[in-house]
DNA sequence: CACGATTAAGTTGTGCACAACTCAATGGCT
DNA sequence: AGCCATTGAGTTGTGCACAACTTAATCGTG
């Protein structure tokens, strides 16, 4: 192309981007799809099973602590939450000393679905077929990668503080 | 952790699922995230720069195969092409031959773009922080996990065509 | 106390992913 | 040829992610 010699130098990095780009694209949604079909039994859907998960873990929480566990903002939690609510599993109510905070709190029945969710990460490391110790290694590396990418967003985008 | 006594092993599990499903949905956020920022300049979303990568490498496509390229089915590629027809990058022409066929071709401009997108990698390399290797090692695995979890995708959703 | 800045939640609008569906073109089979 | 199953594209509806915005409560500082 336009380089001297060199082949195409900058088109291979093309190439590789598109194969890294695809890759993490492609688990993400290998991944959610699976989970689609496990929790298809509870009722929930992926990123609603991410928010039970905090919320049997930490016990109640307002909407913003709960979107800092998970690096969701209110436009993507207070619809998703409100389903939970229609659920049944969760209410909101509006916090006694601050009225700007809402809590989340678990029903008895979203304290229940916690039983039936014990089974689901069995199934999904049985859909892997990867070892403890290599999820581990690869959660690290996700890890990682996602603090790189979060510092150099920062940097990206030039509104410093 | 879950010695010998194993205290309350299958809520243990719950805990590393939160950790893996979330890393994994984080990773793919923050790389979306930094594409966004990065691919502003050249007017593309993310899931548009991927269509346009294949295109660039595979030249025209019909959008079968552009969907077996990057394993979108139509609800999703059909109104992604429409919007980057609209943005005068691709045209949409049925085929001579096979009237169901819908060929995407890239236009000049669509084509052009190619050569502000040779910057695109470097830049994402770069906000990575990671070696060369390092990421190849992290494409490996992911490509192995989406494998496993094709396969066992089909397992669970047990209609055997 | 007052007033401007900040904060929490929610709303609106755009785009993606996917299931379920429609519709027309094609191909196979008798 | 005639019929029907399959195929490719597109549509509809739901839910998520995120930017940009609104609204109301709270805080800080003079």
């Amino acid at each position: 192309m336009t380089a001297t010699q060199t082949p195409a130098p900058e088109a291979d990095w093309l190439r590789l981007d598109r194969q890294i780009c695809f890759s993490l694209h492609a688990a993400s949604r290998a991944f959610n799809s699976v989970y689609r079909v496990i929790l298809k039994d509870l009722g929930l859907t992926y990123p609603q099973y991410l928010v039970m998960l905090v919320l049997w873990e930490q016990g109640d929480l307002p909407v913003k602590k709960l979107g800092e566990h998970l690096r969701l903002d209110s436009g993507t939690l207070s619809p998703l939450v409100k389903r939970l609510e229609g659920a049944g599993l969760v209410r909101r109510e509006r916090s006694a000393h601050d009225e700007r905070s809402v809590q989340v709190r678990l029903t008895g029945e979203g304290a229940a679905l916690r039983e039936r969710a014990l089974q689901v990460p069995r199934r999904i490391m049985a859909a892997t077929g990867f070892e403890l110790t290599e999820i581990g290694e690869l959660r690290e590396r996700l890890d990682r990668l996602t603090a790189a990418l979060d510092t150099a967003a920062l940097e990206e985008a030039p509104e410093h503080h």
